[in-house]
DNA sequence: CTGAATGCAAACAATTTGCATTCAT
DNA sequence: ATGAATGCAAATTGTTTGCATTCAG
């Protein structure tokens, strides 16, 4: 659980300019402490900051992405999900069925990471692992028919 | 490497109704062999049937989805991509950097797979799974710099 | 013949862009 | 003061939908 602050002050390290939209939207982003995507920022943001724009939250987390605070995550929602780079390594399983999205973390994947890297040289980026199947409960609900 | 004939059959023995769209639209996918995304299925084929419209084309695509011919991959490009359910077991390495998709076979994952499904009853698409990272090439690119 | 599939045009959703204005440094 | 960031509106891109017409079985 990182506070928005101690990213304001990493921006501010960087030499990264600091306006109150990025601020407000790493705000929205530490107070969800997840995945979320623009329009979810934007929802959030929206009535405290009227005046904030839809534009200026996608360029922010271009922004962000780019300076290295935060990952995209494309989990086949049809939107783009971002989450702080800060997050425990951690991997997302979702389910085709119902959407569900289950956080688990990074150990289990570690073999098959460094068998990529060994014999692809691909570095397989542990923070923006999807995994898509179908999730016990939905499994379950499949053999019942 | 599957002929689109061979399709054509299937779809009849399912009782699945065949029009020359839907020929084309196999034939485009098998030609291709690989992944292929709706609008490269509508660039092949358009000289051919110029009538072929577009959103025939998005319909197809779900509905030999549906009836299990296909499968949809969404690798983070912003388009889905489909391939033939027939392909054998593979993944998808996808650089984050250039954007390359490397196809590696199932066998590696295999591992992964079984520990997901034990211990989180999570049954893992064979044909799902992407890897977002970075490729040798990039990655020494980057060293580089 | 009958319901399913198509073409067309129009609607949508997510995201991006051009440009004049405002603001952080 | 100067270039970067913003708001606004409009454009783009990928995909979906309503509806009258056509076609496969």
């Amino acid at each position: 659980m990182k506070s928005h602050q101690e990213l304001v002050d990493r921006l501010r390290q960087n030499g990264l300019r600091i306006t109150p939209q990025r601020v407000a939207i790493l705000e929205a982003i530490t107070d969800k402490d997840g995945h979320i995507t623009a329009d979810e920022i934007f929802a959030r943001i929206n009535p405290l900051f009227p005046y904030v724009d839809i534009s200026t939250v996608y360029r922010t987390l271009d922004y962000l992405t780019e300076n290295g605070l935060l990952n995209v995550i494309n989990l086949g929602t049809g939107r783009a999900e971002y989450e702080l780079v800060s997050r425990p390594p951690h991997h997302h399983l979702v389910c085709r069925h119902c959407k569900q999205v289950i956080s688990i973390d990074g150990e289990l994947v570690q073999p098959l990471r460094d068998a990529l890297l060994h014999q692809y040289g691909f570095a397989a980026d542990i923070r923006h692992f999807a995994i898509f199947g179908l999730c016990r409960a939905c499994r379950e609900a499949e053999d019942r028919e």
